[in-house]
DNA sequence: AACTGATAATTCATCGATCATCAGTTGATC
DNA sequence: GATCAACTGATGATCGATGAATTATCAGTT
């Protein structure tokens, strides 16, 4: 059943195990709403719906359930995480708090190679920004990951593989939140963004934190002025 | 196979499922240099090892590898995470990091409650340190225990689930380096415990950030002197 | 003697079967 | 009519079997 591996101009394209297919399936689902907070996650009907067997799949959940992503409850079984209100508020402190401190360490020790990696990364957000105030809906969950591309190359110089780590992990449970609850507020954002790549190339780390913060508060505000179930 | 649950004076004593015992005790072989840093984990051998089936070790191989003890390398099996001295220095500044903030909003949001699980947690910390100065050397692992319990009283008051999620997880890996290479410098640790817990009946936050970056930079200075493979 | 190719042995990934456990339902008794 | 108990259907936890991938071995050739 697994991928044969394509070997183009001698450079192998890395083959995804059955398992490792199953798993981004389900994590995207979950962080994108498709599998909703708080639902029960049957074994047999997610092995019909994602075709893989049982063992593989509580591989998969087991893998999930220290990322925060999904509960596993004694003997029984497994469900998607729930949300709420006080859930968000901390991880919200918590993106804060460790990507504040990776995007210090990263305008200290950020070369040019990192520069342009925020630019890249920049310039493609900020082009499918564009197309989203235009109306065109269709590219959320690519905007989304461009979104996290920016945050991620910005932070990319800090020299800390776990804090790196860490940061990924903790944006997939944030984002989740963005997702389920449609959180998107237009055009302060793009403008966050501008803001934080100038302050990037200036190397100036306090307005860049400032910046986050106001960006990250601005966003749970908008979140929590919703009604969220708590 | 699974234990009966006991249930003495009405209250229930939770039941460890055949998983969750091979869980904690490959967990535990792995923080404690049991099983050794990079060494690899063959199926068949932690099978008759730890007595679960296959499927099972898998399970608890896909936990552990989100926690960074162990890693797994595509269709090559298992491994437990190796070490090196950069790890060891990430990891010291990311429970700084998080140790340190949750520390602050401890003490500002920590009540009387809370100064009694300080309390306690410094003085079983104490008499261990007590019996290890006098020579016991039977009651490390338990003495590490204590040091565990104890820094984690002081941040118990944060009020951030997320963020005490985090540091234990964090606290793990780092103990794992401290146990793998027996850093234990005495009597300084003790000073610093008996500081920090004076700081907190103070809610002197800035002493007490200070105190715990001598804490932990003192730990990696000792250890990095040792010869630490890189 | 060293390199290459084929073959054997080891180890892994995935699967469905089996047994234990839980929740909902029915029926009997007070 | 209410309450508790046994029954039953469904779900989860654990296991070993099976095919696939990787690594090691070895013979044949240059």
């Amino acid at each position: 059943m697994t991928d044969a591996a394509f070997d183009i101009g001698g450079d192998e394209i890395p083959v995804l195990s059955t398992g490792e297919q199953a798993y981004e399936r389900i994590k995207h689902d979950i962080v994108f709403g498709v599998l909703r907070p708080g639902q029960r996650l049957p074994l047999d009907r997610l092995k019909s719906v994602y075709g893989v067997g049982i063992s593989t799949l509580r591989e998969i959940l087991n893998r999930l359930a220290p990322q925060g992503l999904v509960v596993a409850e004694g003997q029984r079984g497994f469900q998607v995480a729930p949300c709420s209100a006080t859930d968000l508020k901390e991880l919200a402190d918590l993106r804060l708090l460790i990507e504040s401190n990776a995007l210090a360490q990263s305008f200290e020790a950020g070369d040019v190679e990192w520069e342009g990696r925020v630019v890249a990364a920049h310039h493609k957000l900020a082009r499918m920004e564009q197309r989203l105030l235009a109306g065109d809906e269709t590219g959320t969950q690519q905007w989304k990951r461009y979104d996290f591309e920016f945050h991620q190359a910005l932070v990319s110089a800090c020299g800390s593989k776990a804090l790196l780590d860490l940061h990924a992990g903790i944006y997939d449970r944030y984002l989740r939140y963005q997702m389920v609850f449609f959180i998107f507020w237009g055009p302060t954002s793009t403008e966050d963004h501008k803001a934080l790549l100038d302050c990037a190339l200036r190397r100036d780390a306090a307005e860049g934190q400032r910046l986050l913060r106001e960006h990250i508060h601005g966003c749970i505000d908008v979140a929590l002025e919703r009604g969220l179930v708590d």
